[in-house]
Formats: structure tokens, sequence, C-alpha cells
DNA sequence: AAATTGAATGTAAGCGATTACAAAAGTAGA
DNA sequence: TCTACTTTTGTAATCGCTTACATTCAATTT
């Protein structure tokens, strides 16, 4: 064997690249973050060393002598709802091409446990980061901005907050969709929302729909408001409850699709036609919503691209150092087969 | 204002810390290493001055000078397929306990976007990664190899494969599913998979049912196999074509839940009774198969669990320097609502 | 031809940690 | 009290990169 072998899997570092091309450490960093205050023939140089070499760089060690970041953070309720999965997966690609990294990781709705997760992805340097919603203890933001990180919320959009956001009106989404289901004739309606502890999202999207129906003089008693975990079982538990307090309800307003889907599938179960003996309207518009059978009625809103804003959002407040920008979002109702015309 | 302020927000840094505590960096940096080299005297100053200062370790800072990576990398086909979305979120809650960050990226089933996914998570220093199956260009794991990752493959194990795998046994699961039906007394089946090509876990699925159904003696004709990418609408689609080309199948098997839904659902469409005129199979057992109606007849994986044993075999690798162990997890049928017995 | 200028490159000091190695401080034993 | 260890702490090099500043060199200007 040789005597000077290189070691089994020593990294190629910027200076072996150097060396190899005979030029400075400085000059092959000017390769990739200045390459116009190169010659023609220099960049060919380091070029080939670098294919010769298989070098490619430590993005950690740039960061940190760059003093630029090179990850961004989400912090996301779960990713078993798909709204959330699809729309990280959106920032994510957005990011990667522009050679960020995203770093994700989900509360399981563990509320208390998000300020931890936050100092962590701080500590895992950051540059910036994006969080579900406004509701949380006053400390996470506070944490946030001590520490100068850019930062929004998402998924929720409020005049009354004031973190840069990018999201929608849940209270007024779900607003929209009281007035539809008063439009079809319904005045007798049943609420199975999601645990409105610590999200806003699902409080504003029960006071959207209770606001409207008080504001066509239907006001909802509070018993047919149920709150429970966004499974399928807890929802099916509910609308049973539900039909208990009142057997004529005509309509079921659920807080999101995986709530409709098991109030559906539970209604079908006990011989109820949907939506000829009852209307179930869902909210989010998630794949699920066209797979059920009927179709459902929901809110559609649109969760890529929302992810993609955010990620274009915290990309320019990190590299140009811009500040975040709240946005607004659209959202419209999807006419499927769940809710009924009735008189 | 005094002289000598803080600047603005200039990270408080290890050298802060031992400057507050009066004593070296050394000192400090063993506080967070190697605490039991240190008087209690002297952990009870740095710790003061830590939380004085509000200080907390620069994580990549710390990879640099340790040469122990602070992340994993986990590439996955999609996050809206719920089994790998919940696969690495139990990985990354499993990895967090343990100081490290997973870092995911989605191929959205473009395999050639997998290698360049793969440098880049390199690059950003990742010390170890998980991929899901194993049907990919030899030259990504020889990447990997020559720059001594350690790595799993997972969601996949065959025995013919020399990778490490966390996974199960895509062949046996689709055998035993097909025991199944021919148990129940069908011989006239359609099959509806996922695209094969770079994929061994639909490739298996679907030979396994084809072999399993050859063995019994009622080999599936070709053209009772389609393949189709994993969306309802497809399925549904291809469930049209199979009922075309032999209107008197009694069951389909489909390559997971998502074409079963889309299957069941177009079955449903046509007023076909599913299970007493059409039965219908799944594989994967994700939450919706538990929503559709009938519930779902189905392959349970432990998909979670999947990941959390891909996440220790990881971390046993790259902090413990052990080598990746293969683990072949198991699988079970779920006997729901969509597979009748016929004689 | 000397002086001026601007472009291209190099030198070396960080970025925020870890960790050999060296030095200092305790602890015992004689 | 002195020596010989053992603990505890400090010094300074290092990880792989970026970048302010210095230097070199060639093209212009005078």
């Amino acid at each position: 064997m040789g005597v000077d072998e290189p070691k089994k899997s020593a990294r190629v570092t910027l200076l072996d690249v150097a060396t190899a091309a005979r030029v400075s450490t400085a000059t092959v960093s000017r390769y990739f973050n200045n390459r116009d205050a190169l010659r023609p023939e220099t960049i060919i140089q380091v070029e080939q060393a670098i294919n010769a070499l298989g070098y490619y760089p430590d993005l950690n060690a740039r960061a940190l002598a760059s003093r630029r970041p090179s990850t961004l953070g989400a912090i996301i309720p779960t990713t078993e709802n798909a709204i959330f999965a699809e729309g990280v997966e959106s920032m994510q690609s957005w990011l990667m091409a522009r050679d960020i990294m995203l770093m994700t990781v989900s509360t399981r709705y563990q509320s208390e446990v998000e300020f931890e997760q936050v100092r962590r992805l701080v500590a895992h340097g950051v540059g910036g980061l994006m969080l579900i919603g406004n509701a949380r203890p006053e400390e996470t933001i506070e944490f946030i901005r001590t520490h100068n990180i850019p930062f929004c919320t998402a998924w929720s959009f409020q005049s009354e907050s004031d973190n840069p956001q990018i999201g929608f009106n849940n209270f007024a989404a779900a607003y929209k969709m009281g007035e539809r289901i008063i439009q079809a004739g319904h005045t007798a309606i049943g609420v199975i929302g999601g645990i409105t502890q610590h999200n806003d999202r699902a409080t504003d999207r029960i006071r959207g729909i209770s606001q409207c129906f008080s504001d066509h003089g239907f006001p909802i008693p509070e018993d047919l408001i149920i709150e429970t975990p966004y499974q399928p079982e807890e929802s099916a538990t509910a609308l049973d409850e539900l039909l208990t307090r009142n057997p004529d309800l005509t309509v079921i307003f659920c807080g999101n699709d995986v709530l409709a889907a098991g109030a559906l599938h539970r209604a079908q179960d006990r011989g109820i036609d949907v939506p000829r003996q009852l209307s179930i309207t869902g909210f989010d518009d998630i794949a699920l919503a066209k797979i059920l059978q009927p179709q459902l009625t929901t809110v559609h809103l649109p969760h890529r691209f929302m992810g993609e804003m955010a990620a274009q959002a915290l990309y320019d407040a990190v590299i140009n150092n811009e500040p975040v920008k709240s946005l607004e979002m659209p959202f419209s109702i999807r006419d499927r087969g769940t809710l009924a015309v009735i008189n």
C-alpha cells in the first residue's frame, strides 16, 4: 500500500479542492458564493478539482461561517391530518430548490410541548420558523422575537392577531358555510368541532357557524355544539349524542373533514340516509372528502399553496432580510353530495 | 445608554457563559458533555451563568467540532400517504427525545430525484439516512456507502436484498391476503396495483397475489392486473376497465387502501353492492380503512412502530457505531367488511 | 515609463463549539 | 512536610467554511 493514501473516508474539504486546483480556499469559496469575481480560467480549474474529488460543501459549516442559516423550521400539530402534511411538503420542496432544508416536528396536539420544540429548532440553527395558528402562551413568541428569528403563523388569519400570518379566516369560512346551510333550508343544526382549547382554528370555526346562525335568527343551543378530538370514532360518538339531544336535527356542521367522515360513517351505520335525512358538512377538503360516499360538501382551502407562500415569506425574511408580510388566503365552498336542500 | 451593553441580538456563546461563570470554555463544554468530570460547585456556577444568560448550545457548531452528527435524514415517496407520514413522525419524536433532528424530504414518487436528495441531505450533514424500499439505481447506495453514512431501507423486507432493512415482506403479505380471498371462495379476481416501476413494494404485492392464485390453480390473466398511480380516481377508472374485461369478477385486490377506496367508491357509484356483489381488499390499514363504508378488509402494518425501529437502528449505528441491523416486521390481515364469503 | 486604477487572488481571522494535552489543585501516604 | 497520584481546570488547536483586508498583476492614464 502507498504511504500517503487518503484516509478511509475523510471528508473532502474546501482545502483539498483548493490544493488540487492550485488556488486558495478563498477562491474556491468564491466559486460557490461569488462566481463573478473569478476569471473564467480559474472557474474551470476549480470546477475540475471539484469534480475530480467529488467535493460538496458542508452546509452547516457554511452556515456557521457565513452567519446565514441553511435551515428553516416548521412545527405542526400532526402529520396525520393531510392538510399539514401537504403544507409542509410543499414548503419543503419550494425551499429545497433554494438550497434550504426544512426541519419539521409535530406536537401531536400537545400544545405544551411546542415551546420546547421551538427551543430545539432554534438550537439546531433554524433561521426562521413557521407555527400553526395563533393560540399559544406569550412566552413562545417572545422567545422567538428575543432571538430575533423571523417567523410566521399559518393556517389561520385573524385580524386581531399581530403575528405575521399566512392563513385564512376560519371564522369567515365557517360563517360562509353557515349561510350555505341556511340557504339550503336548514335551521336545526348540530355542531361537531375540534377541541377549542389552544386551537384558534377550531375556535373560530365554531364561532363562525354559531355567529352565522345567531345572525339569521337561529341561535344554536349550547348542548348542540360538541367538541371532540379530531378522530372519526370520537365524531361518531358525538353524532349519537347530538341525535339523542335532538332527534330532529337536519344538518351537522363538522369542524373538519375527518370529523365529518366519522359522523357520516356513523349515520350510515344507523341507517340514516345522508343527505336525504341528514346533511353533513366538512372543512378543509382533504383527499378523503372525495373518496367518501356521498362525496363531502366542505370548505376548500389551498393547503399546498399556503405552504408555499409561508415558505416564500420566511425565505424572503431570512435571506433578504425583509419583514415577514402577512397574507390572507382565499377559501371557497365545494358543493358536493352531503348537503341537501330542504324546505 | 451604557457603553458596553450587549449587542442587540448577538448570540450568547459558550465563551460568554464561561466568562460569566469565571471558568474556561472547556469547563462549560464539559458541563454539557462530561458533567461527571466537574466539581459540584463548578457545576452550580456554570448552571447559574447559563440560566442568567439564557444560553443554549449551537448544535451545528457542536456537530462540526465533535464530528458527531446531530441530524438524520429520511427520504419518502410522499407525505400524502399516511403510512409514510406517520412513520417519519414517530421516527422524529423518537429521535427528538435523544436530541437528534430528522430531516424529511419527499420525492413525490419521482424516483429520479432521490439521488439528488441524498446528496443534499448528506451536504446538510445528516449522520444517517433512511430510504423507502430497495428499488433504486446502484449508484445511490454506492454514494451513501462511499461517504460512509449508515443507512437503512424501510417498508420493505426482501431476503434477496443486502441492504439493511427495517420492513415487512410485501410478497408474503399479499400472498397471505390471497389465501384469505381463496378461502372465502373467490377465484375470479382482478388486481389494481401501484406502478411497479421503481417500486419494490408495489411489485412484490402484485407478485404475491399472482403467485398465490397460480399456486392454487387460478392463474390471473395478465389483462386483469392493472397498474395505476396511487390515486382514488385512477383506481376508479381501473375498476371500470377491469369490469369491462371480465364482468364476472367477484373480488378486487388493491395494492393499497387508497386504491381500494377509489375502487369501492366507483363500485358504489355504479350501484354495485360491496361486498355482496363484489369484494374489495386493501393494503396498509391506514385510518381511512375504518372510515369507509363498509370498513375495508386490509393488511395491517405497524407503521409507527416501524418508524421507531428505523430511528433506533439508525441511532445505534450513528451514535454507537454499531452496524445497522435488519429487522423484519410482522403483518396481519384485518378482516372487516369488504371481503365476502361466497360459494 | 511612471503612476494610477481596478480586477483577481491570497492571507488569516473568525463562526461556536469540542477535546488533546498541559497545568494546577487536592489527597494520601510516608 | 514532601512526594506521588488523582481530580479538576485551563490552553489552544481544530472542525469546514466565509470574508475583511492585503496583495499582486495587468490595463489605463498621463
